[in-house]
DNA sequence: ATTATCTATAGATCTATAGATAATGC
DNA sequence: ATTATCTATAGATCTATAGATAATGC
């Protein structure tokens, strides 16, 4: 059909940008067969279920993103508070690069047991190195006095939210003030800066 | 069939209480009706449409809520970070008093083209006393140099992204480390004043 | 008479499967 | 022969409306 070598690819492309734009409910298989322009059935034949689809797009793509992200933010031997700077800036950059994933993965992570005990076993049953070493460097920030006390927790939620928030809240505030493409992209870079000096005055003693 | 006068009022409880819960599309009339012990096409005696109903239902609630909420964070005269700790607590406990309806808002409001134009017309065109007496007070504090120089849009970015984002987290984050009830709740309270410190802390000169 | 409630049904989905036909790999 | 693709269809929705019957207000 395209450039794309099987049927089977070319359906699993198809598919992840209609789930990324429309969410699991919303897509239809018979929106993406006729996209791909087969039949119906012939999604039915390769993957049975349109929750198997769902699941053989994302449970990998997730884990790869994650990693991604932890390995990029954590890779150097800096200051906790440059860390914490690094983590913010790229997770900022990975979620507004195209922020349908994070939606998406807020939206319909529910779906996905799998992905759930995945990140469930790197994050409780058996912390990642990375993780501890984190949190090691969060309590000698503390007890050295460079950063008020605070919990992993609450300095992930904080971060978490801030990043992740304008995914939800773009839509409504473009509604009430319309804003063209440009200015819309102007608010977001402008958005990052502040998140991060947001998060680093959060840390000051 | 309860307590409720007419039927009118009992398709409109019913109907509301569904919508907080699954949303439009996941709402049916069909469910509705179930729900109330009539059948569906009464539904649509009443209101028409699905839509009809749920815009009798939400359009003036929506604006209701935000006016409530105003006043409440913006009665007295009291100094600007002063003003801001407490718009900050009334939002955080209006939104986690029961999140739905702030779900709702943030997931449907493109659905409630006249509720957009009245916020818009609010925020925009016709910018309330209120508003205008807060923007005020911000630049005054900036001169005092009580506060460290940020423009309106982005400290209400900053405080909607932290008081909003738990509601589209928690759910993600109690799939992951399952919390009961009563762990959920003691962990929104404790959020609760993190935040405050926060956005105090993102003013400090 | 008018208004409220019901039954029945049209017409649009949508997912999944059965069974026919076309294409491909030996 | 096996695998890929198609047509056709069952069975579940769901919204909205038409038309019959029951309840209510004069």
């Amino acid at each position: 059909m395209t450039i794309n070598s099987s049927m089977e690819d070319h359906i699993l492309t198809v598919a992840e940008s209609c789930f990324l734009e429309y969410g699991f409910d919303k897509t239809s298989t018979t929106m993406i067969a006729k996209q791909v322009g087969c039949n119906q059935a012939l999604i039915h034949y390769y993957f049975r279920t349109k929750l198997n689809l769902f699941t053989s797009i994302f449970e990998r793509k997730f884990i790869t993103v994650y990693t991604h992200m932890m390995e990029a933010a954590f890779k150097q031997n800096a200051s906790f508070t440059d860390m914490v700077t690094l983590f913010v800036e790229v997770h900022f950059d990975m979620i507004h690069k195209d922020p349908r994933l994070a939606r998406l993965i807020i939206t319909e992570l529910h779906r996905l047991p799998t992905l759930v005990a995945a990140v469930k076993e790197q994050v409780h049953e058996k912390p990642s190195v990375m993780l501890q070493k984190v949190d090691k460097e969060r309590q000698a920030a503390i007890e050295k006095g460079l950063i008020r006390p605070i919990s992993l927790l609450d300095l992930a939620l904080t971060i978490l939210s801030l990043n992740l928030a304008p995914i939800f809240l773009m839509p409504v505030l473009s509604t009430i003030l319309p804003l063209d493409e440009h200015a819309q992209q102007a608010l977001i870079t402008a958005r990052r800066q502040q998140i991060v000096s947001t998060v680093l005055n959060s840390l000051r003693p």
